[in-house]
RNA sequence: GCGACAGUCGUCCAGUUUGGUCUAGGACAUCAGAUUGCCAAUCUGGUAACCCGGGUUCAAAUCCCGGCUGUCGCACCA
């Protein structure tokens, strides 16, 4: 069973993800729930986030609409770019991106914003006809990945949201101004994102509605190289590669002289990524910072990183890291003839500020960190462990009195009741002790307290470490302050 | 979206070829009880499934049609 497999039936088995609708049969692909287990992992990765990204950096955190309005996503783009041309045979109904397939027959490439009836003229003048049964194509119409909803009685037009991003932008103004803002300044956001994929496939690595965890630095272009933090992480590790196939492992001061990195911005914010995820227990040694070549890019980025982890369905984007320049807010000042000029406090000149992002798969990381946590101990009947870091555990804590009899279930329910307001505990009792370890580790719990006879005369238990099954006694009056040692990450 | 293959308890699998004691069986998991008492022990008992809809037939898990989902390939992937 290959390990994607073996995440895939944990999750099932455990409740940490599962198809949504599951009990109708027109449930349709690319929507996932997250289970009791998995929303503790998620909300904990978030929480880390939050440390590790959002307060380190003073950045400031929005959660904006899911649905906006039509004109939102013709000032960024997405309308007119986000879409594919598609043209389906009249014979066999096999349908294909025009753009791919003409560039393939003439050997010439065409723009995929070649408007319809050009394309459909170059389709006849070159007589083009269905690569699987010869037949006629019908006339190119395009797929627009985004949600169409209809708003109020009137049926306004308007999108859910592809990107969280676009909330940041129309809101950086008022933010800006009433927050106080000086570039440059991160604004963050969590929250939903939707798009039509054609293929949604395997789990949460291709969905239609996902999370992501956005941050967008408003800087000013002019002042890329001067970072109050930088020297924080300077020597952090970067793994960057910009051929897709060797990495280079440099410190962000030798990526930076080396020329790997553009500038300082890049450059902090990239480490402070790294810094991030190396927090999650994801192996670094699997991780790169992708560099992305110009016809790879997304149509508002002109510098992008893409961050991967290695993993069993091979390379997977957790991160694009994309420099939008004045992109978006130029796009959003036009149409809505809002002027987003701010001051730059620092020599009082007046700038549309450059935008360089962080966008996060959260579902896709999620996924990573099981991977990559994910054991099978041969030393010991193959028990299947997650390692999680314990700040990242669903469960802290599993409270276990080692038999039933003797007061020993009484005495455990009282150490519950002193633990579990401050963590993630879970009280068992049934079944053998073994047993009981044992359905810990799968979900990754790193703890486990056993209350025996001697906790009885001494006031003092056992906790049992998930990776070693080491046990030490300690007394309880000490749990509460062993736990908070156990959560801090840094 | 196209093509191939597949869909049975929470999970994995048997049963489908050749329709009929299938009133759907097993293993693991789970629950209750007994027993043991620090690493998935044992015994007893229980819960629990034929993806959805239609058709053929005296009779459908089994055959046919449609839908949905999954896996793989093609295409797609801000």
């Amino acid at each position: 069973m290959s390990n994607y497999d073996q995440i895939m039936k944990l999750a099932l088995e455990k409740g940490f993800y599962f198809p949504s609708c599951e009990i109708y049969a027109d449930a349709p692909a690319g929507f996932w729930e997250y289970g009791p287990t998995g929303l503790k992992v998620k909300n904990k990765l978030i929480d880390l986030w939050r440390r590790e990204i959002v307060r380190r950096d003073g950045m400031l955190e929005i959660d904006g609409s899911q649905i906006m309005s039509r004109s939102v996503f013709e000032a960024s783009g997405h309308i007119e770019n986000f879409t594919d041309p598609v043209i389906k045979c009249t014979e066999c109904g096999s349908t294909f991106r025009a753009d791919r397939l003409i560039s393939e027959r003439i050997g010439k490439d065409i723009p995929e914003r070649t408007p319809n009836d050009e394309i459909d003229a170059i389709i006849n003048s070159e007589g083009i006809r269905c690569p699987s049964c010869k037949g006629k194509f019908g006339i190119t119409t395009r797929f627009n990945m985004m949600f169409r909803v209809e708003i109020g009685p009137s049926a306004e037009e308007a999108y859910l949201r592809p990107e969280t991003c676009q909330t940041i932008f129309v809101d950086f103004p008022r933010v800006y101004k009433t927050m106080r803002g000086k570039l440059p300044l991160g604004i963050a956001q969590l929250g939903k994102s939707f798009r039509n994929e054609i293929a949604p496939r395997q789990s949460l690595l291709r969905l239609r509605e996902f999370y992501q965890a956005e941050v967008e630095i408003f800087c000013n272009p002019s002042k890329l190289d001067s970072l109050p933090f930088f020297d924080e992480l300077s020597n952090t590790t970067l793994r960057i590669s910009t051929d897709g196939l060797s990495v280079e492992e440099v410190t962000t001061n030798e990526g930076l002289k080396g020329g790997l990195l553009p500038n300082k911005l890049v450059a902090y914010y990239l480490s402070i990524l790294a810094d991030f995820y190396s927090k999650t227990g994801i192996d670094m040694k699997r991780t790169r910072f992708r560099k992305l070549g110009e016809n790879e890019r997304a149509f508002y980025a002109s510098i992008a990183f893409d961050f991967e982890v290695e993993t069993s369905v091979g390379w997977l984007e957790l991160v694009a890291c994309n420099y939008r320049s004045d992109y978006d807010l130029r796009g959003h000042s036009t149409v809505s003839k809002q002027n987003l000029e701010v001051i730059d406090p620092s020599d009082q000149s007046k700038i549309l500020p450059h935008v360089f992002e962080l966008s996060m798969g959260i579902d896709r990381s999620i996924y990573a960190i099981l991977e990559h946590s994910f054991y099978e101990d041969s030393e010991h009947d193959d028990r299947v462990v997650l390692r999680l870091k314990p700040y990242l555990a669903p469960v802290l804590v599993g409270i276990l009195p080692l038999v039933n009899r003797n007061g020993l279930s009484e005495k455990s329910q009282i150490i519950h009741s002193e633990l579990k307001r401050e963590f993630d505990t879970y009280y068992d009792d049934s079944g053998s002790i073994g047993r009981r370890y044992r359905r810990l580790e799968q979900i990754g719990v790193p703890f486990a307290i056993t209350v025996d006879k001697i906790t009885l005369q001494d006031d003092s238990v056992t906790v049992r470490q998930r990776d070693t099954m080491q046990q030490e006694r300690i007394k309880v009056s000490g749990l509460k302050e062993y736990l908070r040692r156990s959560l801090q990450s840094s």
